[in-house]
DNA sequence: ATGAAAGCGCTAACAA
DNA sequence: TTGTTAGCGCTTTCAT
C-alpha cells in the first residue's frame, strides 16, 4: 500500500550550482537576479551550470527572504447553479495567463460568504500571498476597506460603488455603455419598444446597465415608462418578469441584465409560442455559453475579460513595485455579440 | 498587567508571541504543531498571546524548514468558447473548498498546450507546490508520466486510459455507467430508437460513454446499428451529426456524449420543427449551465465533481503523509438530471 | 515540560 | 566584478 512517493534526491540549491561552477553562491544569486553585473563570461559558466543541475531557485527561501511570494490571492466564489455565471472562469484564465508573464502565480482560496474578510486575513498574516485581487465588490465593500485599513496591496474587478472615495486601483466594465450599446443595436433593427428585465434596485451594477437602456432609448424619443421590471437574478424570475411585461407592456424587444434573465425571457416566450428575434426580440449580458449555444443564439453585452485580466495584472504590478505606483481606475467598454435573438426584420 | 499592544509595522513573529507569553519560541511552536506537549496552563498562555497578537506563523520560513507548502497546483485549461465545458468551474471550487479543510490551498498555473510539462516542472522544482492535480489525462498522458517518472506526488482526475498499469491513484466518473442511465431512462420514457451522438472513436472518455449506451439499448433488445453518429465536440458539428441522424436514422432519442452535442442536437430539431422531448427526446452529458438554462431544460448526465474533489483530496493527503499511503483508484457514479427533453409521453 | 542551538536556501549590505 | 557576512522565521534535534 504504501510506495517511495517522495523524490529521491534533493533538488540542487544556490551552492551546489556555485561549487559547479567555481564561483561563491553570491554571485550565482546575482546571475539569476542581476546577470547585468557579471562578466559574460562569468555568466556563462553559471547559466551551463544551472542547466546542468537543472536548478530552480527554491521559493521558500527566496520568499523569506525577500518577504514576498510573488502570489496573488484571489477568493474563488461558489459557481451558483442555474444561472450564467460563467464569467468567473474565463476571467480566471486571463488572469493566470497574465499573471504567469509577471512572473506571479495565483492562489486560490475559498471564503466565507457570511464573513468575506476570514480567508484575506490569515493569507496576509502568513505573509502566504503578496496582493490580493478582488471581485466581489458587488457585495458591499467589507472586504476592501478591511484591506484598506490594513494596508494590504489589493486590486478591484469592480467599482467602489459604496464608498466613491477609495483610493485602491479597480478596474471595472462599464455596464451603462453596455446597456446602451444593446438598446442601440435594438433600435438598429427595427425596434421601438425596448423593455428592461432587470434586478432589484439595490443592485449597482443592475443601476448601472439600465441607466444605458435608459438614456439610449429616450435619445430615440421613445418610451421607458411602464416598460421596466425589476427581479432576482434567477430563470424563474426571468421568466415571470418577462411574462408580465409581455402580457401588461406589450414591448418588441426585451433588454436583460444578465443572461440568466434573458433565458428566463426565452422560457417565457416559447410559453407563449412567440418566436425570439421575429416577433420579441431578446438581449442579454455576459455572453455566457447558454446565450452562445441556445438554438437561435441569444444576443448578448460580452465584457471584455481579457483585457480586464491585463488592466488588473498591470496595476498590480504598480502596486507592488518599488516604489509603489497607484494606477488610476480603467473603465473598459463591453462588445455586443448579435445572434439569431435579435436579428434584423 | 499586560503591556499594551502597539501593531508593529511587520506581521509579529513567534519571537514577539514568545516574549509575551514569557516562554520560549521552541514552545510556541510546540504549542502550534504539538499542544500536548504542553501544559495546559503554558498552553493557554500562549494561546492567549497569539490570540492578542494577531499571530500567524510565516508561510514561508515554515515552508523552508519543513520543505512543503501546503500547496497544491492545479493548472487551469483555456475555457473553450462556445461549449458546454463549464466543468471545470464547479470542480475548482469543490478542490478549493476541500482543500482548505485539510489546510491546503490551491495555486492555479497556465499550462503550454503544446508542452504540458511546462508549467510543472518549474513549480516542482522549486518547491512551490507539494502535489498536483491533474485533471487533463484525455489529452493522453504526457504530464502523468513525466511526473510519475520525477516522483512528483500527483493525483489524477481522470484514468490513466493510455497506460493502465500507472500506479498512481486517480479518480474518475463511470461514463459507461452515464450512458446506461441515460439510456434506461429514455427507455423508461418509451424511446426504441435512440440513437448515439458521440465524439470521434479515439476519444476514449467518448467511447466509454458510448458502451454504456450500447449496453443499454442491447440489453432492451432494440437496435443500435445504424444509430450512431460521431462527430467533433462543437456546436455546429453536434447540430449536423444530429440533422443526419434525424434524416437517415428516424430516432426518437438522441443520447449525446455532451452537453455542447445535446445543444446542437436542439439545434437540429428547431430547424425541422421538431419539439425536443414530445416528438425527439434529448439527453445530453455534464449538466452544464447551458443545460439548466435552455427552454424546456435539457436532460443530462452530472457528475459528481463534489465527491470527486473528496477523493482527490483524500487521496492527496494519503499521498503527502508520513509514510505515504496510495489510496486505491475510485470510479464514481454519475446521475441523471431529467429536464423537458426527455418528459414522459 | 521547557529551553538552547543549529540550519533550511536565499539575498541585502557591505568588503575586497 | 566577485566574495564574505548576516539573518529572514521557523522547526528539529538534543539537553535540561
Amino acid at each position: 500500500m504504501t510506495a517511495p512517493y517522495r523524490r529521491p534526491v534533493l533538488p540542487p540549491t544556490l551552492a551546489d550550482v556555485a561549487d559547479r561552477a567555481g564561483v561563491s553562491r553570491q554571485t550565482v544569486s546575482n546571475a539569476l537576479n542581476n546577470p547585468a553585473l557579471l562578466r559574460p563570461d562569468t555568466l556563462a559558466r553559471v547559466q551551463d551550470a544551472i542547466a546542468e543541475l537543472g536548478y530552480t531557485p527554491n521559493r521558500a527561501a527566496r520568499n523569506l527572504r525577500t518577504r514576498s511570494s510573488r502570489l496573488i490571492g484571489l477568493r474563488h466564489p461558489p459557481a451558483h447553479e442555474g444561472t450564467a455565471d460563467a464569467l468567473m472562469d474565463r476571467f480566471v484564465h486571463s488572469l493566470v495567463d497574465r499573471c504567469r508573464q509577471s512572473g506571479y502565480h495565483v492562489l486560490l482560496f475559498a471564503g466565507d460568504d457570511a464573513d468575506p474578510s476570514v480567508g484575506y486575513e490569515e493569507l496576509v498574516n502568513s505573509t502566504a500571498v503578496d496582493a490580493f485581487v478582488v471581485t466581489d465588490t458587488f457585495l458591499g465593500t467589507p472586504q476592501t476597506t478591511w484591506l484598506e485599513r490594513q494596508r494590504v496591496p489589493f486590486v478591484a474587478f469592480g467599482r467602489p460603488w459604496e464608498s466613491p472615495s477609495a483610493k485602491h486601483p479597480w478596474v471595472d466594465v462599464d455596464g451603462a455603455a453596455g446597456g446602451a450599446l444593446a438598446a442601440r443595436h435594438l433600435l438598429a433593427v427595427g425596434r421601438q419598444r425596448i423593455a428592461w428585465l432587470g434586478w432589484r434596485k439595490d443592485s449597482r451594477i443592475g443601476e448601472d446597465r439600465r441607466s444605458g437602456w435608459t438614456a439610449a432609448v429616450r435619445e430615440a424619443g421613445l418610451p421607458t415608462t411602464g416598460l421596466a421590471a425589476r427581479v432576482d437574478d434567477t430563470l424563474s424570475s426571468g421568466r415571470e418578469g418577462a411574462a408580465m411585461l409581455l402580457d401588461e407592456a406589450r414591448p418588441d424587444a426585451i433588454l436583460c441584465a444578465s443572461d440568466t434573465l434573458a433565458m428566463g425571457a426565452l422560457h417565457a416566450l416559447a410559453e407563449r409560442g412567440i418566436t425570439p428575434g421575429r416577433d420579441v426580440a431578446v438581449v442579454g449580458f455576459d455572453d455566457s455559453q447558454a446565450a452562445q449555444l441556445v438554438p437561435g443564439g441569444l444576443t448578448s453585452v460580452r465584457l471584455p475579460l481579457e483585457e480586464v485580466a491585463i488592466e488588473v495584472v498591470a496595476a498590480l504590478e504598480g502596486l507592488l513595485a518599488r516604489p509603489p505606483m497607484l494606477l488610476p481606475p480603467r473603465l473598459l467598454e463591453p462588445t455586443l455579440r448579435v445572434r439569431g435573438t435579435s436579428a434584423a426584420r
